[in-house]
RNA sequence: GGGAGAGUUCCCGAGUGGCCAAAGGGGGCAGACUGUAAAUCUGUUGCGCUUCGCUUCGAUGGUUCGAAUCCAUCCUCUCCCA
């Protein structure tokens, strides 16, 4: 259930409280796809790193292990030894990033598996049986993610296949909900909204699964290529048609930029897998900017990668270390940077969330939003 | 003491007359990364006044229109035989 406690403009502090937990919001779920933080983090390491949400994928899940497996040990928070909410996504964003191996039907999706080739179907009934199997908190509708630039007629064709997806999703959980074996009975499932660059289709779509009443509303589809403005145009253009009461879902975004914005148009839930993935390319988030740890003005640096951060590398180690650790490959390198990233993107929407208690949200986002993602020169 | 071979740019290592400032690695430097087929990928790596010029392939001298490449001597190293 969503409670909006305090809003600022369309900037919303709210709290969603599930089966596993409290969800204070603004949020950002830190991505695990195969049941794991890339970089070896687990799920003991995220709770020192404030870690709300954990998100893992279907697709990844259902291939490897199979989620035959994570039912029979008891679940996906079982599985992985996680107390907290987990959101999963549905496999819809594979169907868009594995587009060489792909065939898009109305029945659902025909892939091949990544690891070997291995023809996979995918459908609203497979997504939902797989992530009942999960017994995730909160389920995300199968959907398409349509690429950009796409014909318009395309989008409205996806998109309308994609809320026909939703119907047999909504249908197909609320079963899977009732049976004796669920994992998690009172499994959530959250719409996605699509439409590609086109606002009217954006919000005929908004207003179409808005109707079919769900748990939460997503916007997909966005970060796939566009200038930001433009993903800043669609949120703004799609997010008075979005419920009050219901928590609201950026997928896949973004940059701490981004994140600020996103949370000054009204959205609640973010995810991406840029603090893990770049921490392991060696760039880290800092209060002060983005910097390279491998760059040689680091070389003699004693302090701790960011100053002002508390987090388990930040207290310990100087970024000379941390970057002797990169450049000599040592995998400890990636685990004190993925560490330090996520604890930086969960105290950054904690920031926020402090911000729009006090009601200087908008003061927040003047100091930090550019600031954040500039490169760090001290 | 006798015989054989080798010395190339930061390192390893290709190159045996012009298309060579010199392949390919490594290392260095820098950049990218947005619901993770990513501990990956890209660029760059002699100097400068950069559609051109200069210096460079152990050293010195020579042959040639032209040499990292051919010749001579020297230096250094490796291997084999005594």
């Amino acid at each position: 259930m969503y409670t909006l406690l305090k809003q600022e403009g369309a900037a919303r502090r709210g709290r969603f409280e599930t089966v596993h937990g409290t969800i204070e919001t603004p949020v950002f779920m830190n991505v695990g796809t195969s049941a794991a933080i890339k970089g070896a983090v687990s799920s003991l390491d995220l709770v020192d790193l404030k870690c709300q949400v954990e998100l893992c994928n279907t697709y990844h899940l259902h291939i490897r292990p199979g989620d035959e497996i994570i039912h029979k040990m008891g679940g996906l928070h079982k599985f992985m030894n996680w107390r907290r909410p987990i959101l999963t996504d549905s496999g819809g964003f594979q169907v868009f990033s594995l587009a060489k191996l792909r065939k898009i039907k109305e029945e659902g999706v025909y892939f091949q598996s990544h690891l070997d080739g291995k023809r996979i179907f995918m459908g609203p009934e497979e997504s939902m049986r797989i992530q009942s199997h999960l017994g995730s908190t909160i389920a995300m509708a199968f959907d398409e993610c349509v690429e950009n630039p796409a014909p318009k007629s395309y989008s409205k064709a996806s998109c309308d296949r994609t809320v026909r997806w939703l119907r047999r999703c909504r249908t197909e959980l609320s079963e899977l909900n009732r049976r004796d074996d669920a994992v998690n009975p009172n499994q959530l499932l959250f719409a996605i909204n699509q439409g590609c660059t086109y606002e009217d289709l954006r919000v005929e779509n908004m207003k179409r699964i808005v109707d079919l009443d769900l748990d939460g509303y997503a916007i997909g589809g966005l970060a796939v290529g566009e200038p930001t403005e433009e993903m800043y145009r669609i949120i703004e253009a799609v997010e008075p048609f979005m419920p009050k009461n219901k928590p609201r879902y950026l997928m896949g975004v973004g940059t701490p930029s981004n994140i600020i914005e996103g949370v000054y148009r009204g959205v609640d839930f973010f995810d991406c897998v840029m603090p893990s993935r770049n921490a392991r390319h060696a760039t880290v988030f800092t209060w002060g900017g983005i910097m390279h740890l491998t760059n040689s003005r680091y070389a003699l640096d004693s302090r701790p990668i960011d100053p002002e951060c508390d987090c388990p590398t930040c207290r310990n180690f100087t970024r000379s270390y941390v970057r002797h650790l990169f450049k000599s490959g040592e995998q400890l390198g990636g685990r004190l940077a993925v560490m330090h990233n996520l604890y930086f993107y969960n105290t950054l929407t904690e920031k926020i969330r402090e911000a729009l208690d006090c009601g200087r949200f908008e003061q927040f986002r003047r100091e930090f939003s550019e600031r954040l993602s500039m490169p760090c020169d001290d």
